[in-house]
DNA sequence: GTTCCGCATGAATCGATAG
DNA sequence: ACTATCGATTCATGCGGAA
């Protein structure tokens, strides 16, 4: 395999170890990466998931050739927990943090990923566990942002209050606590949507029932929108069943995937195709 | 202000320094510390909240003496989030953890509270904040927790929040959840109550109150009922208004409050009467 | 009593401007 | 260059009074 400069090289899985496939790709290629990377001790077989105490050390080799792929406004998005071992969370994601700043990145933003249907099960000293990180690392301060791509439908709120507004509403009411804060209501008459937050409530449904999809495209396909436009390139180093690049290609967007392991990267181009094919229907 | 045998000391109120003040109880006598430290450069008229670099040193005299005071079995929650600096969320939260954990603390959990009325603004590269930690510290692995005393309604469930909230509320949250997770629904059939998950989802209340309160009385009200029983000895270090002392009055637990400004301890006794006073009311 | 409606509030953050 | 202050932006909730 050979880096072309007619990008050939784009839209395709790649297996293999994701440091290499990634050496053959030029400077400040990529926009945007969102990956799910294996956790600490979990799926070893697929990647040779370290142990929680080498994690951080087996990670930083990616973050290097990210840093150097990355255009300088693009974003890398890491789908990751912290598990539970003999009792305590483990913190290497932390010290992951802490020592991908130390290489440069910056640390803009920790996004929740609140699954709704958590895996049931029960145990004497924690619930459930609902929730992952998103973490949000970029290499500029003004990296590209599409925040209006991923606008939601306006709280039910609204209905009953934007009806009919009082005397105050109608000018600029200043927050007492000195905050600076006051609203105007009447800048939301006939607004329909806002701008959602740092919590991310989606279900763990996959749609390839095959083989479990480690999140479910509706996660990939929110941060593709928010930082990347029609034709940028979406990598993901970890791709698994391929549900990045499935949205990526839902999207309109150029996609790379890779796969350490041979048979996942089969099942991600199967898919792959799969949903080119399906699209191409709905067009005729 | 000295310690007595007879248990004086218990259901006070006390404002001072809270390390001077908890070194006048004995060791091992405090089942659940819960509280809301003042977050890096916040509330810094209040309790002198230190800057993010000074974060961890200035906590670390507090967790010693936290340590000494619990029971062997006894639990640590701490609400705190990191806050946005120059473009990055601080990492003076990561830090403290790792710090807590070389003096012995056992990291159990990360419980997420889910702010669902989270602060409005507009940024050009976040969103709105809307979650916090709740980090849960033990001494040892083995400590209490009772955990069918937070057994939620099935139907509540399903949205993973609480009971106990507005009305309006369940009527939005039934018709968002219609998707997802249909499929596990059946696991759950013939049961009427079952486990929550690690996120909480709350709303900030403080709106037409004389005082404000950092977190909702449900929150450490949901802490107390689990990692606690009738008689314990609950403690809140930076008591604020009052909150978590008036949760453990209503759970019928012994508190301890302590704020180092004379105005909110002022403020929390008052609200802790008033409390009683409705309580007995009530009894009537 | 119950529902409806007005309204004030909140651990915010960034960029520009001033000292 | 570095720090301090200021203005701009924004969503959902519960309380309390009215219908």
């Amino acid at each position: 395999m050979k880096f072309q400069k007619n990008k050939k090289y784009l839209n395709r899985i790649y297996s293999g170890d994701a440091v290499k496939v990634m050496q053959q790709f030029p400077d400040g290629s990529v926009d945007l990466i969102v990956t799910s990377p294996p956790y600490a001790d979990r799926r070893k077989k697929q990647y040779g998931g370290p142990p929680p105490e080498e994690y951080v050390e087996w990670f930083l080799p990616f973050s290097r050739e990210f840093y150097r792929i990355l255009k300088p406004k693009g974003s890398v998005v890491l789908n990751i927990k912290e598990n539970a071992i003999r009792g305590e969370r483990h913190t290497y994601v932390l010290e992951l943090i802490i020592a991908m700043r130390k290489e440069g990145w910056l640390w803009v933003e920790d996004y929740i990923w609140h699954k709704k249907n958590a895996f049931p099960g029960k145990w004497s000293n924690r619930f459930r566990d609902a929730w992952e990180h998103c973490l949000h690392f970029t290499k500029r301060k003004d990296f590209n942002m599409y925040q209006d791509s991923v606008k939601v439908k306006i709280g039910d709120w609204a209905d009953g209050r934007l009806k009919s507004l009082g005397v105050n509403d109608k000018k600029r009411s200043m927050s007492k606590t000195n905050s600076g804060f006051g609203r105007q209501l009447t800048n939301w008459v006939g607004k329909r949507k806002v701008y959602p937050s740092n919590v991310l409530h989606l279900s763990t449904i996959s749609a390839n029932k095959n083989h479990c999809a480690v999140f479910p495209e509706t996660l990939p396909a929110w941060f593709i929108k928010l930082f990347t436009r029609k034709g940028n390139v979406v990598l993901d180093p970890f791709i698994g069943s391929g549900t990045t690049a499935i949205a990526a290609i839902k999207a309109k967007r150029n996609f790379i995937g890779v796969d350490f392991s041979k048979l996942y990267s089969k099942i991600a181009n199967s898919a792959v195709k799969e949903t080119i094919k399906s699209i191409q229907k709905t067009r005729k």
